[in-house]
DNA sequence: ACCTGAACACCGTTCAAGT
DNA sequence: ACCTGAACACCGTTCAAGT
């Protein structure tokens, strides 16, 4: 017998990249080794170099293939909407792939560019804050306050019990280090009527940050454009 | 001769922690390995098991480190001016080192709860608001919008050019590619007034960002100071 | 010309052997 | 009892040897 039909695919670096994904969906990004990679692919570690230069490239590749799942901008009643929708759509995004955001931030701060999706993402964005009446220094400082929320993600770096218990009380030597984190973890655990599991909504904080952050942009562009800015260039 | 008197110090938790600052201040956070750590103090890896249960009880101690650095609020003309002086001292030590966003996220992370002296930090952020008159809830909610910005740091998926020429026109196929990456990138090269060395004011722009999140925040709490704030979500 | 196993220079950490 | 060298199980990548 041994019909030894192609044993393997050939390679390319599509199903390269899809593997890597694929990897890190399944194990986090530790997981995601150029060894581990080949391993899956049935295929000797030296066989990726083939289609990738680097492990560098890889998660670059990686990068690109996470944010081009996003949606593209879809019709919305204003610039305030279309950018909302298109961030919380980048934020489904980044929950099936809760390694990536990690993986953007290094990528991006390693190169001298962004990865050229992440620029399409950008360029579309920008493109988006134009339209809706922006000149180009309130645009350019948008993109800075929004920052990594624009790709749906933001370091909280006070992410409070996780999955907690709903009304586990701080042990009194904690109530007394942290006064101030008690009494909220308390106050939070309380009105728990909406948020069930955890002890905090981290979809609504999210939209709360975000709406936050639009509404103040909003109010900026409304007063630029009624004091017919008088700033250094933008006139 | 041979005196022999101490070759080297006895080591203790507090020199390796402030050799693995010194060490990531030198050569990044990529050098900070337990074996070049080890090297630096002139001991065998294995010593350094004697004050460090592992290497993440090593990045959690240098976290503290560097957190332990930032000035205590200082007195300042109500809750945001509090708020901001200490967000900024808190900047200006990060960007002595400019690794260590990246650990604190990591390490954030990677634990239950933030590492102590983080949860000090947050804590007295907490007690800063809570005195300004914010309500428990928005004061919650006010933790999360601010984010690692109450560090000091944001991630700047868009940092536009760093060290380059000022008004260095990007190539033809770029200005094809990104359109409006391109418009804004000579639109900001162009009113390089304030800004000589990079093309883009990255202090300025923190501030941007701080400011308006600020203000946003003040206005809600101004808002549900009028409304005397019906409980949970604040009608 | 192509492919790939062994090797190199690293890691963090374990563990047993030496004092 | 203490300390530590060698070893283990990894890593990304080079390189020379084999086909």
């Amino acid at each position: 017998m041994t019909t030894q039909e192609r044993p393997r695919a050939p390679l390319s670096k599509e199903r390269v990249l899809a593997a890597a994904v694929a990897l890190a969906d399944a194990g986090g990004v530790e997981a995601l080794s150029m060894r581990k990679l080949a391993h899956t692919l049935g295929v000797v570690p030296m066989a990726l170099y083939k289609h990738v230069r680097n492990k560098d490239e890889l998660l670059d590749g990686v990068v690109d293939a996470v944010v081009g799942e996003i949606d593209p901008p879809d019709g919305g009643a204003g610039w305030k909407d279309i950018v909302r929708r298109r961030v919380l759509s980048a934020r489904q995004v980044l929950l099936r792939h809760p390694w990536a955001s990690r993986v953007i931030e290094e990528r991006t701060r390693a190169r001298p560019d962004p990865t050229p999706a992440v620029m399409t993402y950008m360029d579309s964005m920008i493109g988006i804050f134009r339209a809706g009446g922006f000149s180009i220094d309130l645009t350019h400082h948008a993109m800075h306050v929004m920052g990594s929320r624009l790709l749906g993600f933001s370091q909280e770096l006070f992410e409070d019990s996780g999955p907690a218990q709903p009304a586990e009380p701080p042990p009194p030597e904690f109530a007394e280090r942290f006064p101030h984190i008690a009494e909220l973890v308390m106050g939070i655990s309380h009105d728990a009527g909406t948020v069930v599991g955890p002890g905090c909504d981290d979809q609504f904080e999210f939209e709360f940050a975000l709406d936050l952050v639009l509404d103040g942009l909003d109010r900026l562009r409304r007063q630029a454009g009624r004091v017919a800015s008088s700033s250094s260039s933008s006139t």
